[in-house]
Parts: C-alpha cells; structure tokens; sequence
RNA sequence: GCCGGGAUGGCAGAGUGGUUAACGCGCGGGCCUUGAGAGCCCGUGGACCUUCUGGUCCGCAUGGGUUCGAAUCCCAUUCCCGGCGCCA
C-alpha cells in the first residue's frame, strides 16, 4: 500500500513512477483515488462539525436531567440532528472503502535501477556463474531420468490428485529433503532463525501480504472456512508481526521458513506440463527479512547473495537478472530472479526471486518499528523476501545438469552429507 | 466441541450509562548540575481542518444493536486463560 500522504503531496511523482508500469488503470485508478480523497476530507470535517453539536445538546440534556428538568425538546433536537449524522456517515464511509480499495489495488513504487520493459524478455542480464555442460552423449530431460530410475510418480498422482501434482520416490524424495537440511543449515550458520509457519492463513492477513487477483488465480481455499493454502512461507512471516510495532534493536530480523507451497497455477494452462518443474505443490525454504528502511537496499543485495551461493554450492550454473519494469509484479520496488541452466530446455528458467518491497507491504501490515521501549513508532518497516531453496526445480535442475551416460545422476558433494554419503542416484527399475 | 473467566495507550492498571481514558512505569523535551543521577515542570494513540494559533472528531479486541448519550447494557465474531471432552 502507498502512503496516502505521499500522494496527496506529490502526486505527480507517484503518478510518473506508476506510469512505468505500463498499467493505464493504475494511473486512472490514481486519479480516481486523489478525487474520493479530497471527496472525503470534506466530508468528514462537515460530519465532525455535526458531531460536535450533537455532543452539545447531549451534555445540556445531562446537565438538565440532572438539575430534574424536562429536555424533550433537547431530546428531539438530537435526534433531528442524529439523522443527518447517519446519512453523511453512509456516505463518508463509502468513501473511505473506495480508498481503502483503491490503495490496496495500486502497486509499490518501482526503484530508480529497475529496467524499462514490456515482459520477463526485457530482463537484464546481471550477470552469469558456472560453465554450461557439454554433453557428449544425447541427454534427457528431468522427467525421463526420474522415470527411468524409479524416482517419481506422476500417472498415479494423476489419478488421484489430477495433472501438477507427483510422487517423489527413493532417492529424490530424500534429496528434497536434504537441500531443505541443506539450505536451512546454511542460513543458520549466517544468522537466519529457522521459522515452519502455519499453512493456511486467514483472508485478513493475507490481504496484507499479497495482491487480490492472487486469491483466484493462485490461492487454494479451504471450504466453508476463512482460510487459505500458503503460497509461499514469505506470506505466513510476512504477516506474523501484523498490526505490531518492533524494536529498532531486533531488526534486522533474519527468517528462514520452511514450508510446502501451495499454487494453483491457473494463468498457465499448456505452460510446462510435463514434470515437476510448475506445479500446484512444492517445497521450499524462504528468506525474509523485517528491517529498517535505510538498510533494505543493501540487504536485498545480502539475500540475492546468500541465494546464490546456496546455487554454487550446488554447482549449478545460473543467471541473475534484474526484473523489469513489466514483469516485476505489485508488491516488490525492485527483483531480482535467479535462474538455473537447464540442458533438456536448452535455457535457463527461474529458480529464485529475490524482491525487495520496501514499506508497501508493511504499511499494509501494519507493522511498524520504535528506536526502543516506551519510544513513539518511528514508521513502517521493509520487508525482502527471497528463495533460497525451491525444491522442485532446484531438483529439476540437479537432475538434468548432473546425469551421466548411463543414466544415473551424481549427487551434489554439498549434498551427501544429508543424504548418507550417497553420490548417484542410480536406482533402476 | 462444551462450561467458566478475560481483552482498555509502549507496559502495568482504574473507570461498570452523563462532557475529561485516573494514578504509575517507560519514552521525549526543558529546568537544575562540571557531567551523570535524583528532583521538579511540560509532553507522550489516530484522523481531519487550520489564519501556524489552535479547533473538531474518532479511539477501550472486531462487527452490529439499544439510547438524546456506551469503555460501561444487549447480540454475533476473533483471540487469550482455566476446566471438561475428543485426538496424532
């Protein structure tokens, strides 16, 4: 959410830096917004004004009551004036809504560095790590190589569950687990306090943390309940601290959850349907960061870092782009994607997003920050988020980069540690 | 799920239909002091208007209701505590 202050003030900045979007609406909806606010300002200081002469001939019928005279005509004069109250609460409540609506429809303001562009082609490559591996034999995709080595199930998963959802068996269903050890123990040793949140959430709280169209398209409900899959552990810790106020000295607050995701996918009918590589169920460890707003610019810088090295780590070579103006999405001022070299696609696809979203979620939130005990609120904090692990396409990634001629894969030296000291996967049918 | 108790400022905690959210702690500023502390004084929820001096309204978990008037009475909801039940 914007600062409804800032727009008031300086209108024309939020409506240059809205207008790179490439969203008319957003900049209609802006207008509209600046009209229904100065609307309601009006209003509500015409509905305070009847509210003070009501509080008047109340305190007069106190004060005759009390002295045992009669007030009717008090009385009557109240009412007459209570009736005008309710007609123009009607209306300034309306008005509130239309704002309320209206700000929790517009997007963040994009940072200065965040790429001109149409869609995720315009892109800017950062840079490139690792070397991309020269096969000299035919290679296979991720799934063929999980089939042909017993490792997952999608037919059966099918039947019962429908298309995007899997088994994962042997030995990749303890590699899901190990790069969940593995990433977890990683962002431990850096000072990341490791969060399993709950996984449904509340309409209320999860309005705080994301955009509305999500609901639909992303967001699984829970029948006859007010409650809501997770698409990510970012939502449950983003919206842990709702309605708080932190201490200066806590921040930054450095979280790593864990969590299964839960997505509906529903814009991306015929988009990779083979595979686990986009799919309604996944598992994954996220970081999150609560800190002050001077500091968040350097620590998205920290968490694309951490979310890289997990990668090199892994030995898997990768991309960092910068996301464009039109692909970077509602919440976040600036984001960088990760993306994974993947050999049967001959491209690399996204494994990680690292987004920094300033105050606009925390003012949604309510989750402001004091220099210390007793202190007034200073102003709202910011908010980052960033992969560090996806497992699915983290395995994806594994399996296709690190097969071998006969078919059996090599696990990553990072990993064998969580895995037993395995170091193929080469279970055969 | 059932029965009972509860929710008031950053914290603690009064107020139980009649103008005012008491007192305290914490926090900020000022006086005093070589400095710190103590002591004293002022301030310390949000919104709107404003001639910059102030003015008005809202705010006692949330949403409704009763009333001229609600922190206070009624209804619903959420969460917390205790007891019972069910349960991996």
């Amino acid at each position: 959410m914007l600062d409804i202050k800032l727009i008031r003030e300086n209108p024309e900045l939020v409506k240059n830096n809205l207008a790179k979007r490439g969203i008319p609406e957003a900049i209609q909806m802006l207008g509209d917004l600046i009209a229904v606010d100065k609307e309601w300002r009006l209003n509500l200081t015409k509905l305070n004004e009847l509210r003070h002469q009501r509080k008047q001939v109340t305190i007069e019928i106190a004060k005759l009551k009390k002295a045992g005279k009669e007030a009717a005509s008090e009385v009557e004069r109240a009412q007459g004036i209570d009736e005008k109250i309710t007609l123009l609460e009607k209306q300034v409540t309306e008005q509130e809504q239309k704002t309320h609506d209206y700000l929790m429809q517009l997007p963040n303001l994009l940072d200065e560095s965040v790429p001109l562009g149409k869609d995720a082609n315009d892109n800017v490559q950062i840079k490139t790590w690792g070397t991309i591996p020269k096969f000299n034999f035919p290679i296979k995709n991720h799934i063929d190589l999980a089939l042909d080595l017993d490792q997952i199930d999608i037919e059966r998963a099918g039947k019962i569950s429908g298309a995007r959802f899997f088994y994962l068996k042997n030995q990749v269903a303890q590699l899901d687990m190990a790069l969940i050890s593995f990433a977890i123990e990683e962002l431990t040793k850096k000072g990341y306090t490791p969060i399993i949140p709950p996984y449904l959430m509340k309409r209320e709280a999860y309005e705080g943390v994301t955009a509305l169209g999500d609901f639909a398209d992303v967001l699984y409900k829970a029948e006859n309940e007010d409650l809501y899959l997770i698409a990510t552990s970012e939502h449950p810790m983003a919206a842990m601290f709702m309605n708080e106020v932190l201490k200066e000295q806590d921040m930054p607050l450095k979280l790593a959850g864990i969590s299964t995701c839960f997505r509906k996918e529903a814009g991306a009918h015929g988009k990779d349907t083979r595979g686990i590589f986009r799919t309604h169920q996944f598992n994954k460890v996220e970081q999150f960061i609560f800190c002050k707003p001077e500091d968040s610019a350097k620590l998205h810088e920290e968490l694309l870092q951490n979310a890289e090295e997990l990668l090199q780590k892994l030995e898997l070579p990768h991309r960092v782009v910068n996301v464009c103006t039109g692909d970077i999405g509602t919440v976040a001022a600036k984001k960088y994607d990760i993306e994974a070299w993947m050999p049967a696609q001959n491209g690399y696809r996204e494994v990680v997003s690292c987004s920094n979203c300033t105050d606009y979620q925390a003012r949604r939130l309510g989750i402001r920050y004091r220099e210390k005990e007793g202190a007034p609120p200073k102003g709202f904090v910011h908010t980052l988020n960033s992969t560090a692990i996806a497992t699915g396409r983290t395995i994806v990634a594994i399996l296709e980069n690190n097969q071998q001629q006969d078919g059996t894969i090599n696990i990553p030296k990072a990993l064998r540690k969580y895995m037993g000291n395995l170091e193929k996967i080469d279970r055969k049918r």
